[in-house]
DNA sequence: ATGATTATTTGATCCAGGTCAATTACTTGT
DNA sequence: ACAAGTAATTGACCTGGATCAAATAATCAT
């Protein structure tokens, strides 16, 4: 295998604070890489979600089940974290699983070697406060685009705010993460 | 005027660290007290939200304009911050308003204060950091109930999240909140 | 208290998008 | 390359909730 490529996490990492070498050392330690294969389970919702992945390469979605239907929740992408986020801040379960679109290669964290970065590296809560609120950015916009009226709105807000990745995304779970149904949504994309 | 209950904010910071003395001094030296009487503007969406409000008690509204019309996205009350989120981390004008629901009595925290105190107090990261893994919560929560397939199940889920305050916001307000016309919310309630 | 303003309810109509069903593309493994 | 499974499209029909409109109730200022 390939040296795994700590360098873009770090340089993830220095957009928003300035990494000591001390605590390169201190991460390099406790991060581990991982694959996931094409459609592999990343996380499950039967169980506690302990680890936060950074994703590398490759493309992963978050979803939950309602009515026995796959929802997708949201999709991330390179230099991005992963994980169950409400399971990973209280350590119980949470309904979301979460598995990978494309094949993907993650550094995976343990959120007890996260709590003790924590404590020894103070700019890491900084990093973990700045970066969440880009994260919190997000999750606005997504509450406002999800209100938005109708179907073709949510669907064009879409198209903008993932640019990027969109089109590595099935149909079908663009839809269920619209709240609309894979019909309107094939028939949205017909007519332009 | 009463001497300002400031213990009432330290409490909430010590559910998530605990406070030394000089953190509280500095706390105190900075927090102003501000009331707003029902109906005032707390926020304008033409302005830099560089405030953050910490509710002592009342209730408020954060909204936005579409189309013309208010449309409400939270409703922080006591012992919650009130602020326009991406706004304040920004620095940027964004597009909330707030205003008091009720009469509300609020600390007051200037951006450039709240920084000084991340630079001299390595806990009060941490605290925010916490507490914003709280609303992250609450956020996700959100995101879940607003793609509830009908209007029945969106208001349910809303009563049940906001069961200690619902009956202090306006129908017109808890409908434009939860994407739904106010006759609609109007007929569910009549219905039961 | 009283009129004026604002919020809520109730009724009638209509359409965007859901549901059900069948067909046509894509993938994926052998 | 082919069969089997999965994903996307297209069509026909129907319903939940929007819109428009008007009546009633609640709140507020004088």
């Amino acid at each position: 295998m390939e040296q795994p490529p700590l360098e873009q996490l770090f340089h993830h990492f220095e957009q928003y604070i300035r990494l000591s070498d001390e605590l390169r050392t201190a991460l390099a330690l406790k991060l581990v890489f991982k694959s996931f294969p094409k459609g592999t389970l990343i996380q499950d919702a039967n169980k506690v979600g302990s680890y936060s992945y950074f994703i590398v390469s490759g493309l992963a979605r978050g979803y939950y089940l309602k009515d026995g239907k796959e929802i997708s929740e949201f999709f991330p992408a390179e230099n991005e974290w992963c994980n169950s986020p409400k399971s990973f801040i209280t350590r119980r379960k949470d309904i979301y699983y979460l598995d990978a679109i494309e094949n993907t290669e993650t550094f995976c964290l343990q959120v007890d070697d996260l709590v003790e970065l924590f404590d020894q590296f103070p700019e890491m809560e900084r990093y973990a406060r700045l970066s969440m609120g880009t994260v919190f950015g997000h999750l606005l916009e997504r509450i406002a685009s999800l209100r938005f009226s109708s179907a073709k709105e949510k669907y064009d807000h879409f198209m903008v705010t993932y640019q990027n990745i969109h089109h590595r995304i099935p149909l079908g779970m663009i839809a269920s993460y619209l709240g609309i149904t894979q019909e309107t949504l094939s028939r949205i994309r017909a007519q332009k």
